[in-house]
DNA sequence: ATTATGATTGACCGGTCGGTCATAGTTACG
DNA sequence: CGTAACTATGACCGACCGGTCAATCATAAT
């Protein structure tokens, strides 16, 4: 058994690190034109042959990083779920009731308008649940997340009826992401956060 | 020329309004299957063999009664819209304020409950409204429409912010509709009702 | 039985799908 | 330069797509 690491170091073309670099951006430029296409057309309305030649690669260079089709809509879909999980975990810095409830606002509003694409995808997503089965567990649980969260928030903020806003918020948020999808930026987002805010952190 | 109605009565195999009959029957299964498919898997994910399969009809009769596969969609869509346009049209007969306000919310669980089928094929349709452009206006104007009508119907309930809370329950129901399709049944819809009523209506 | 009528069928069409794979391209060492 | 190691290509595959259409079936008056 010869030393593998003395064989990369004198006989490859190029270093660990180079092979990284080039995998690691070929496979971003896949995972963005897939994520650009799946939110614009949807999952099944977007070929392969789509996605290849918005990354500007050849198709079979798709499947040297992904099985499946279904592989890419993972990737992207944890990839945004990780993230977001990344943003929560700073926001439980700040201070329980009223200021972490606005910086819940803030947060999602933000991300409303600035990745409504996104939002769109994981809306398409959650009606077509069923289709990708190893998403389920995950998107459901964020979803049952979501109402206990708030309604912790709410009590400590001291609003007189913490458990029936908290749904309540969690639906005008879910349905704040399907209107920015059908009516893009006719709904004034800045206007209704700040109502938001000063009917629940005021 | 001769007279149509003679040749119709003296030659045809059968009468008018049996072939009428027949017509609508094959329409109805085969928009029935249509919409069952569409609704669970959506349009993309579902083909014309499967629906004529589930229709138990051939493929091509299918082509006798739509042009392309689309137009199965928009008729879906329009009908749902009408009957829907329909049951608004006995709300408006009770009492404005508080008492239409109960009846739209008694209309839109009742809805979410009992056609949750049709309720996620129109959001799913709404995420890709851009599809379908000859739906996009229509659809599109229901949504507009919905918020001047709550904040009508809040001022005269007497509440104080009819604005905000417009748009605040718009967005509920919406939500709503997402989170009955994504988690079933598991959303205890006729709680979430009566505490939507006491919140709005009392 | 024949006929006219319109509903119904399913083999068939060109095209595109997701996915494969033999081949070519790129680079750095010996 | 030749070779090793890896990325990248696109022609190709069988399956299935949406859609067509000549042929068949069912009916009821003659």
């Amino acid at each position: 058994m010869t030393d593998r690491s003395i064989i990369i170091i004198f006989m490859s073309p190029r270093s660990t690190k180079q092979f990284e670099e080039i995998r690691e951006n070929s496979r971003a430029k896949i995972l963005d034109a897939a994520f650009e296409l799946f939110a614009r057309q949807g999952f099944h309305a977007t070929s392969i042959n789509q996605i290849a030649q918005q990354a500007g690669v050849a198709k079979g260079l798709i499947y040297n990083y992904f099985e499946k089709k279904e592989d890419l809509m993972h990737a992207i879909v944890l990839d945004g779920l990780q993230k977001s999980a990344e943003v929560m975990g700073t926001i439980q810095q700040a201070q329980p009731g009223k200021d972490r409830l606005r910086a819940m606002l803030e947060f999602t509003f933000r991300f409303l308008s600035e990745h409504a694409e996104y939002n769109r995808l994981m809306a398409a997503l959650a009606l077509q649940i069923q289709a990708f089965p190893e998403l389920a567990d995950i998107v459901t649980g964020k979803y049952n997340a979501m109402v206990p969260m708030l309604e912790e928030e709410l009590t400590i903020a001291g609003h007189p009826y913490p458990e029936r806003h908290a749904w309540m918020l969690a639906a005008i948020l879910d349905g704040l992401g399907v209107q920015t999808a059908v009516l893009g930026n006719s709904l004034q987002l800045e206007r209704l956060k700040q109502e938001l805010i000063e009917e629940y952190c005021t």
